[in-house]
DNA sequence: TGAAATAATGACAGCGTTGTCAATTTTAGG
DNA sequence: CCTAAAATTGACAACGCTGTCATTATTTCA
């Protein structure tokens, strides 16, 4: 199932446009690469790739960088050498003689919930392969009171040429103050803010709460509990929006006591549920703005011995194992994390690399995953 | 809850030894980690250090080395001029000039539950940079028939100077020759195999079972149903053994048909249990050799409308984020894995810097966390 | 066709370390 | 106090690449 997309432009793909062939291209195993011990068997250098083109290393070095102003006979000369050698260029010599480190981190929040770190890291990884970058990974705690010192001695220590921020780290304004004073570029999981060049993909939150919460309306309800996010992830009120707008667009009013506060954590999502199901007219369906959290909450409609989807209907979001590892599975949202991290990478390297970057708004589509824990409304 | 450990020695500790003194300074921030881009404001070079202590770069180098030959009175000099410049080795130049290339590689299974996974990483991490190493990923997705390639691909390419294998990853012999083959030192969670000089670290499974088995019976429980796990992990078998030295450490008679396979998986839970509970004489207890089985369990046991733990008890090893959020929640079995982690790339620092390493077996403690999923017999 | 402009290529000096090997200082032993 | 051995220190050449700037083709335009 796959409600509509927004109206805004749907981006895709993770392609990174034109540049360094070297690092694109995936080199098949040599003999050398066998040869036990690589510190035996030396690997060839620019000088061999040289010689055997019949150039300067120079302009091997111009045609490894696709820099302009080398000729096409030339370059497929040289292509053909570094070919025949399967050369790769030695990344310690490049960095000591250039300005540029090759390396990219990726700062985190490590939570107990890992699923969307790991797709994060998986995505980015992909991209820093194709690109010929390192990924170099900088785990934070949150709440951190050393953050910013934390962030400017991983940066500055680890010699990086760009940082990858996903959510929620990309929404501390502080560390893009940083980042932008050391004058180090830096993507972002999350809304684009005002800056024009700013390198930023996200994916239509509002919209898919939204989508949920009209699918929960088609069900038949119209008692609907909401339990918000940690307040420190900006799509905590980007998904209470669109639950707003839906009940908005659906003419139904607005209880402010259907809507409690949570921390994206199982306990938070037990406690607002305890607090929904007190009231005098209960909601019919709860939507939890996590997983973690729609656990939470049928772990406390179960304990007051309550049915789901019979009479209460829970969603979450995000898709995470936990969605099919419960009784009963979850109907949920799920962001493409994976592609998402890749693309901005992809994004972030090409920056890096001098490219032009595209600067429409780069979204993603998230959708509704049904599964057993949503039905039709039965209570009165 | 802590059951009791095996009586071979039991390991611990994250230290690492005397080495480089360098890369274990965590230095403080300076106005050159301040300055606004790193890449006008220079850092100091193993020159200005000499300078400034008055000996020549070598015996810079020396000191930032541990080599020994240095007089105790010149190596204080150079390490205050150490401090008193913030100066830390360029990577780059290192790695060009040398031999080392300070980067180790971590190679793991990208599954679902990646739990297991951000543990091994945070441990890995922490000791990386306690050492001055870079951390590099390998994700593999098993099965995988260019597993040799892949692995051999990612050690030339990357250039490093060891790996760490945790399970499965560990398990697999051809990865271990093909890293003997190549010379490069490897370090596994694993049981330790014959070698006099490898590096391994596991923890206690067979124990563990035996103990989580012993529990049960201690509960009153008599018919305890198994589900093993992937075969090839070996942590399954181990597990396996512990629950058959249980059983006839209380004279129990081993019943075949109270043993099923499954894969780790939530789904192989689930149909093992309907196996299980199909018998004429079900199992008033069931042990999965993970929490996912045990979620499938739990799912199971559930749709027969069987009360847990009053009906049913149920256990699962690992004590992954499920156990604490599915109803009720999940007795099971909790291995330190980011202390193993730690010291166990810790241990492959040390050989990489040539360090002495202790070769006796190092063996942690895991031990049982006791939850709701499990009770007394209450059924005949 | 010739001169100026432009494109293409190359020579060479770093980049900041470590390895090698020689030189110097200190220690030990008579 | 002298000599050999051992400990300590230093000079300098790599390491493999990129940046700078000079040099050499090629093209353009009058």
């Amino acid at each position: 199932m796959r409600l509509g997309a927004s109206n805004r432009q749907i981006w895709r793909s993770g392609a990174i446009g034109p540049s360094q062939l070297i690092n694109r291209m995936k080199l098949p195993m040599t003999d050398q690469d066998q040869a036990p011990g690589r510190r035996t068997a030396k690997a060839p250098t620019i000088f061999d790739v040289a010689k055997q083109a019949g150039v300067s290393i120079k302009t091997v070095s111009r045609v490894v960088n696709a820099e302009i102003n080398v000729r096409e006979s030339t370059r497929e000369k040289v292509l053909a050498a570094i070919n025949d050698l399967h050369y790769r260029p030695n990344t310690a010599a490049r960095v000591l003689s250039g300005k540029r480190f090759y390396v990219i981190g990726l700062i985190y929040e490590n939570p107990n919930e890992f699923s969307y770190v790991q797709k994060v890291l998986n995505g980015a990884l992909k991209a820093c392969e194709a690109g010929g970058y390192t990924l170099l990974l900088l785990p934070l705690t949150l709440p951190n009171p050393d953050l910013i010192q934390d962030v400017r001695r991983f940066v500055s220590q680890s010699r990086l040429d760009g940082v990858v921020l996903p959510a929620p780290i990309g929404d501390f304004t502080s560390i893009q103050s940083l980042l932008t004073d050391l004058d180090i570029p830096f993507a972002r999981i999350a809304p684009r803010m005002s800056l024009a060049d700013e390198l930023s993909i996200h994916c239509n939150d509002e919209q898919a709460s939204f989508d949920v919460t009209q699918f929960l309306i088609d069900q038949g309800h119209q008692r609907l509990g909401f339990i918000k996010g940690d307040p420190i992830h900006a799509a905590t009120a980007h998904r209470f929006e669109g639950y707003l707008r839906a009940l908005k667009a659906n003419a139904i009013e607005y209880h402010r006591e259907y809507v409690q506060d949570g921390q994206f954590s199982f306990e938070s999502g037990g406690s607002a549920t305890r607090a929904l199901l007190d009231l005098r007219s209960p909601p019919s369906a709860i939507i939890a703005s996590n997983d973690d959290m729609a656990a939470g909450t049928i772990f406390e409609a179960r304990e007051r011995g309550l049915r789901i989807p019979e009479d209460l209907s829970v969603v979450g979001f995000d898709d995470t194992p936990i969605a099919s590892r419960i009784w009963p599975p979850l109907t949920t949202v799920r962001q493409p994390i994976v592609e998402m991290a890749e693309a901005l990478t992809g994004l972030l390297i090409q920056k890096l690399r001098g490219e032009p970057v595209d600067s429409s708004e780069r979204l993603f589509a998230c959708h509704v995953v049904t599964r057993a824990s949503t039905g039709p409304r039965l209570v009165n």
